[in-house]
DNA sequence: GAGTCAATTACACAATCGGGTAAGGGAGGC
DNA sequence: GCCTCCCTTACCCGATTGTGTAATTGACTC
């Protein structure tokens, strides 16, 4: 039985190219293709659709806000962006969106086909220029973490800052008096080079050194 | 030229296998395979290396801190992670110490090379199911964003907050009073359900409602 | 024109924060 | 034993933060 495509795609020649490529393989077949997705959702459930290839710059609604909608109608369909654009916010904004891949229109024909291959095998499809983006976001949102020397006890009190504790509730917790607790806050600024608690509290969650949950 | 390799893995049959496997396509040469990575450096740097493929448990120091190391020492050269783990922390790990992909070995010997090869030309390799855990972190970073209707002048006196400033700093640089600056916060902070500045900024940071950088 | 709302300023008061300084006890290393 | 480091407490004092109340201006809506 073979995966039941729907296409989103505004410009006409590409969409009958597409059609025509992905019907031609066994493993696939294009229930339909429409130029907007502004009934992408009601679409979906209409053909008990397995796997959709989105367009992100349509007329209407945009491909991202599809993606949202078609997710929430039902989540287990998969979703390939496939676009031009390369830009951070748009694969940001899709993958949270909920994609299951992002290819960009420059990816040939034979490699479009395998990525939505592996995409129904449960894999993830970017290309090349793509995952790197991400990697780039995943390192930033991770830089490598500079040694502070907290000791234990200064890591919880730090912690409680962070949760949003005054120096009492702080010290009320810890089971230790208030001069204690402005003791360790005072060795804490000095390790993390910082000035006040605000301060403290941005730069450890920047920097991860307590984490939150 | 074909592209120089290194290997580092401890199991020695698997790093005969992939010696012989990349050593026979033209475009690359494996230049030296080790069983451990404890001078990973020094030998990227002897052989001029231009790929390195990782394993990850190996015995003395492991194929992520090989990774940082061979990346502060040349950061040019790519590295690919080659190993049976699918584990959050290793992937995520690799990736932050600046792997430019991470393949499991159940990865066929075509798709290793070709993978390699995409690496070669800029791009980054992940086996579908790694990519689809990357996948997953992106998107739990980045929760649906609840809404909060602070004002354009709220927004960026909360953002100076968040930067470290103090009261008489944030009205200087906003150009008003303290005492403006003050009701202000007053008001985020209602509208933000907490009741000091630390915890202000944690909210901020945690629901993104202001950005860094 | 009345009403709402963002932005602004002012003042007073209490509470908290942050620095400096000093000092004792316990754990672990040389 | 000596030294270092962590954890702890205490007191003083100035600066900062946070709340309450009140009033003015301009913009935008009904």
């Amino acid at each position: 039985m073979a995966y039941r495509i729907l296409i989103f795609e505004d410009n006409t020649r590409l969409r009958q190219s597409l059609e025509l490529l992905l019907d031609d393989e066994q493993l696939f077949t294009v229930s339909a293709s429409f130029p907007d997705c502004d009934a992408a959702a009601e679409m979906v459930r209409e053909y008990d659709a397995d796997l959709v290839v989105m367009d992100i710059d349509m007329p209407g609604i945009g491909g991202i806000e599809g993606v949202r909608q078609i997710k929430n109608a039902k989540p287990e369909v998969k979703v390939v962006m496939h676009t031009m654009f390369d830009d951070d916010n748009r694969i940001f904004d899709s993958i949270c969106a909920g994609a299951d891949g992002y290819l960009l229109k420059k990816t040939s024909p034979l490699q479009l086909v395998s990525a939505l291959q592996e995409v129904m095998s449960g894999g993830v499809a970017m290309s090349p220029f793509v995952a790197q983006k991400v990697f780039q976001f995943f390192r930033q949102s991770n830089p490598a973490t500079p040694q502070y020397n907290l000791t234990p006890r200064e890591t919880v009190i730090l912690e409680l800052l962070v949760k949003g504790n005054s120096y009492k509730m702080i010290a009320d917790k810890s089971s230790v008096t208030i001069d204690t607790v402005k003791k360790h806050l005072q060795n804490i600024y000095h390790k993390l080079h910082v000035s006040c608690g605000t301060e403290a509290v941005a730069k450890a969650l920047q920097h991860k050194i307590v984490k939150l949950e």
